[in-house]
DNA sequence: CCATAGAACATATCAGATAGGTGTGAGGGG
DNA sequence: CCCCTCACACCTATCTGATATGTTCTATGG
């Protein structure tokens, strides 16, 4: 089996005990335990492993870490639905260990969207398209507040908006792998804005073609054209991306 | 800022000493250390936080669980290159909590393939196309020993090369965000081929059909033909598609 | 029948101690 | 003078035991 332990690393070494509840519980939790369920309680766990409270802790806190318990105090861990945050942190990481990171993330991303624009118009429920059309309206309004100059707060809403539109998209494809992964990418998306914001507005002209353009993804999720939906994504797709490189590429020039 | 927490959860509740230690150590380390770096003793991160030493540990036990270090017995954790079996581990809890997990994964995979072929063909470096070029020959090897009938040792073999093929065009991309998720993407994949080989043999007869659509994407790809690569790879998908969900119906149906 | 105060249980965190793996530097041999 | 070796200092692994605090269940009194 490949190796997918808990602190699996370079080196070879005997497992320590906390590692080794650490995997069994991964086990259990993943073939026995539904999102939602209770695991025993450490003083269980300890017993049945035969090793101190301490050390079931510790394994129990590495699952925490990986995403699969959730602790409140005072009750047992819960196992939770797959977290997005914890895949957010390694892409980040990613990201900002790769001078070309935030382009690979936007050239996958490209794909994806085109992917999900398309399945969303073929299955999007209604309140998936509400929630597209939610995202939209927000965009609208805080375009119209950022529009008349200095609005930093404004404009930091437009592209939260921004962020929200696609993301609805993601949802309404239906596809649970792409909703989960489009919204890990949000995190690394969301810091290159805050980064971008130091040089200068990004997008400043752009504020009007951006809801333009989605809006006619948006019709075309409506109409439940899935032609016109992946063409209108990856247009505006290929216009977002030569905004970005040129304005790092700006940006870096000024740092 | 987006709740990417340690253990970030439905309910909201003071975060405990460990999580906000865990949560400044993360900022850290993806903020001022490289992969290879090591952090600080537990026993100065704890006199720093003003906490206990055992507080301290579980902070780094679920920095650990979420792949960000790696502990080695007696010497300080070491930062670590983003490790995609966290995430894989992520990707078999959505599998196997959704009747249509699998699908979805797959849905996606198409996407992601059909662009890292043809960035493959673009960019791929000699050592690339040699990795893609080795998965070839395992795979012809084992579909020789397969061929002749009952040899499951070798039919696995098979499918592990296939999944090596695949997996070293997302390599070759040269995008680390596709080869990341690629990576963790073959875990679940795996395991359905497990599942899958209880009832029957997969593809029994298609292992031929399968080396030669392998064939045609390594050709485009050698030959720099980006959108040959994307195509072959669109067909081969497709059809490895439909056999897989007409297996897994069966499948079902024997269930 | 319902509300509420404890009791019972669970986690959070600390202190202190032992065991055993790692790395380093002092000192001896070549 | 260089290299090897071994003891010591440092570090993590794990345990025991204790206190604090939050949650859940239950029995009792209104």
């Amino acid at each position: 089996m490949a190796r997918s332990d808990v602190n699996a690393g370079p080196e070879d070494y005997p497992l320590t005990a906390a590692e080794r509840v650490a995997n069994e519980l991964t086990e259990i939790i993943l073939r026995d335990l539904a999102p939602g369920a209770s695991i025993p309680s450490e003083a269980d766990i300890a017993s049945r492993f035969e090793v101190s409270r301490l050390t079931v802790r510790e394994a129990v806190k590495m699952l925490v870490g990986r995403g699969l318990l959730h602790i409140g105090r005072g009750r047992r861990a819960v196992v939770r639905e797959p977290d997005s945050s914890v895949f957010a942190a390694l892409l980040v990481s990613i990201v900002r260990n790769d001078p070309k990171g935030l382009f690979d993330l936007i050239e996958l991303r490209m794909a994806m969207e085109s992917l999900s624009s398309g399945l969303a118009a073929k299955r999007a429920s209604r309140a998936g398209v509400q929630a597209i059309d939610a995202a939209m309206r927000d965009m609208r309004a805080s375009a119209a507040e950022a529009a008349d100059g200095e609005n930093p707060e404004a404009e930091a809403r437009f592209h939260e908006s921004d962020l929200q539109f696609h993301e609805a998209i993601a949802m309404a494809s239906g596809n649970r792998v792409i909703a989960f992964i489009f919204e890990a990418m949000a995190k690394p998306l969301r810091e290159s804005f805050v980064m971008s914001r130091r040089g200068q507005t990004l997008r400043g002209a752009g504020r009007v073609e951006t809801v333009e353009a989605h809006q006619a993804i948006l019709d075309a999720i409506r109409a439940g054209d899935q032609r016109a939906a992946v063409d209108a994504m990856r247009a505006h797709l290929k216009s977002t991306e030569l905004d970005i490189r040129s304005h790092l590429a700006s940006g870096v020039a000024a740092a």
